[in-house]
RNA sequence: GCGGGUGUAGCUCAAUGGUAGAGCGGCUGCCUUCCAAGCAGCAUGCGAGGGUUCGAUUCCCUUCACCCGCUCCA
């Protein structure tokens, strides 16, 4: 599928929007239009719908270890700034970069890993390295991945340092790689690093931060000390708001929380149509359980989340469900899988991510009673400051559970299915894209764009349509048009042809096109078009409202 | 953030140092009894700012946005 296409489509017909677009457009930020705002609106009710206000607490669920709670919630996006440095943003997001001068490239401070070699400078051809022959040996400091192997360090260093391959064994020896910061701590300083991509050492800027939290500024006359943030997870408000919850409302654990809101991230290269936005909207669900089964519940969550996507029109073969490798988990976390649908503006081969459904554990909740926890440590501790002291205070307030009927008393672990709205709308948008043929009024095959929107989540249900403007027929239908509009978005369309008219709805993805023509006016019956299978049916008019909601619902 | 490319009507594109045109789409009317192209008419644009010039959509600079590659992605 061509995505220029899909964005022309969305543009055209009211379905996105650059943000401020009559000033230039604004990088990383998306409007809705008037049929997108349908569309992501659908998409979000059907989550809603799915997994909070029509969830059935009183039977247990196919898959489900036992039955389970659910209750929504809907919080600020400006909290307290001590929840951000408690859920561990705080530190995360004020990423350090470094900066090379000469290769101009870009690296994250603490993910530059560094080895130390010693160098014996005769096996070198260059003489101001060589010369150096009394002093015995040459050290330096080299920018390395983590993953290289020894003799790929080596060949570079060796090409470096202008030593012939057949004798970098005897001229290198190599300390144990660090991480930059650490070596930094040692005293050494970044005017003897060599860069990963360069030849000299010292072109590595010290690090910069980069806020990767939108801050803000709470009260009129706000200092430093007034900073606040937009939040960049919806997530920690339903931590914060979890005592709450469960003293208010009678739910019991296990018990799901979820919230659907904006979230706000300053991503350096946002890209990709709506893909990575700065200003996005997740839907997210905090599944609160005991610590004994909730293997059993982040297999549950994981596997019901992938269907919700097939059932709504992603197929198999571009949805996969991919559990992350140990070395990609969080430390506390023991297990964390990827929901991802191959975009197509994506390489052959490559998924984005819609959903992570994430064990977090007890981290949360603990790091908001007792302070951020040190992600680093097992069993979890406290991450302390310099003076001994938690790096970032805690609320001090006791979020354990209470179970009254096996009388014990426990922190819940957490399983997070968090899914992106904006994401999960652009995927249906993709697979929903579609060119074809449909015949016209000769019967010769016509290209045909069509969105096959699962209806759903279609922004129009059905478009009433009178054959020709005339004989009490645009009467007809605008009766049924007026009673389809008590139950769903219809759409009304008296203009041109009815086979341009046809078009135009199976462009925007109406599942569902009723015809008002002569035998109506007699018998009282329309056609019905199925979008796409072109296949037309009479049914009686009255019914239509009825008829089309249950179609829409696939019952 | 770096390198390369692009920016003209709602969309896809054209032309030009002398104040922009087509196709499609849209709107109005006519025609039309089931799958976009019949007739008539109408509307809409040089991404933004600055410079060179008598005059800039065209040349130069800056900026913004988009695309590709690199980087990044808790």
């Amino acid at each position: 599928m061509d995505m220029d296409k899909l964005v022309s489509l969305c543009k055209r017909r009211g379905f996105l929007f650059q943000s401020s677009e009559i000033y230039g457009g604004f990088n990383g930020f998306w409007d809705y239009g008037p049929l997108g705002v349908e569309l992501k609106r659908n998409v979000k009710e059907a989550w809603w719908h799915d997994m909070v206000s029509g969830h059935d607490e009183l039977s247990q669920l196919p898959g489900a270890p036992s039955t389970f709670d659910m209750a929504g919630l809907d919080c600020t996006i400006i909290m307290h700034p001590q929840v951000w440095k408690c859920s561990g943003h705080y530190d995360l997001f004020h990423d350090f970069m470094v900066d090379c001068k000469e290769s101009k490239k870009r690296y994250r401070f603490d993910q530059l890993y560094v080895v130390r070699l010693e160098v014996t400078p005769k096996f070198s051809t260059n003489p101001e390295i060589s010369k150096r022959a009394e002093f015995g040996e040459y050290w330096t400091t080299l920018a390395a991945t983590p993953d290289e192997q020894k003799a790929d360090v080596y060949k570079r260093a060796g090409g470096k340092l202008s030593i012939r391959s057949k004798n970098v064994d005897e001229a290198f020896k190599i300390s144990d790689v660090k991480k930059l910061p650490d070596l930094l701590k040692q005293g050494v300083t970044l005017a003897d690093v060599i860069g990963p991509d360069v030849n000299g050492a010292g072109s590595l800027t010290e690090p910069r931060e980069f806020n990767l939290m939108f801050k803000t500024i709470v009260g009129a006359l706000g200092g430093d000390d007034d900073a606040a943030f937009l939040r960049p997870e919806t997530a920690q408000g339903i931590f914060v708001n979890f005592k709450n919850v469960i003293d208010s409302s009678r739910v019991k654990v296990p018990v799901g929380i979820a919230q659907i809101g904006k979230s706000f991230r300053n991503e350096i290269t946002p890209r990709n149509f709506t893909f990575r936005s700065r200003e996005f909207e997740q839907m997210e669900i905090e599944f609160f359980c005991k610590p004994e089964s909730s293997q059993a519940w982040y297999t549950y969550w994981r596997n019901r989340r992938y269907q919700w996507y097939l059932d709504l029109g992603l197929p198999r073969e571009r949805l996969q469900l991919r559990e992350h490798h140990a070395e990609e988990l969080s430390h506390y976390s023991t297990g964390t899988a990827d929901i991802e649908y191959a975009f197509p503006f994506l390489p052959a081969g490559e998924f984005g991510e819609l959903e992570g459904v994430a064990h977090r554990g007890d981290f949360d909740l603990r790091s908001h009673m007792e302070g951020k926890l040190n992600p680093e440590t097992r069993p979890l501790q406290v991450e302390l400051g310099p003076d001994g002291k938690p790096k970032h205070r805690g609320s001090g307030k006791d979020l354990s559970y209470y179970d009254d009927q096996a009388k014990e008393r426990f922190i819940p672990h957490v399983i997070e299915p968090s899914a992106g709205a904006d994401r999960a709308t652009l995927a249906f948008l993709c697979e929903a894209y579609h060119e074809d043929t449909a015949p016209d009024e000769n019967g010769k095959p016509q290209e045909r764009v069509v969105l096959k929107l699962h209806p759903r989540l279609a922004p129009i249900k059905a478009a009433v349509l009178p054959l020709v403007k005339k004989d009490g027929m645009p009467e007809a239908a605008q009766k049924i048009y007026r009673a389809l509009k008590k139950q769903f978005n219809a759409f009304y369309d008296d203009g041109g042809a009815v086979g341009r008219r046809y078009r135009r709805q199976d462009e925007i993805g109406t599942p569902y096109c009723i015809t008002v023509d002569g035998q109506t006016l007699t018998d009282g019956t329309v056609t019905v078009r199925d979008r796409d299978s072109l296949k037309q049916w009479r049914i009686k008019a009255d019914d239509c409202p009825a008829e089309i909601t249950k179609l829409v619902k696939g019952e």
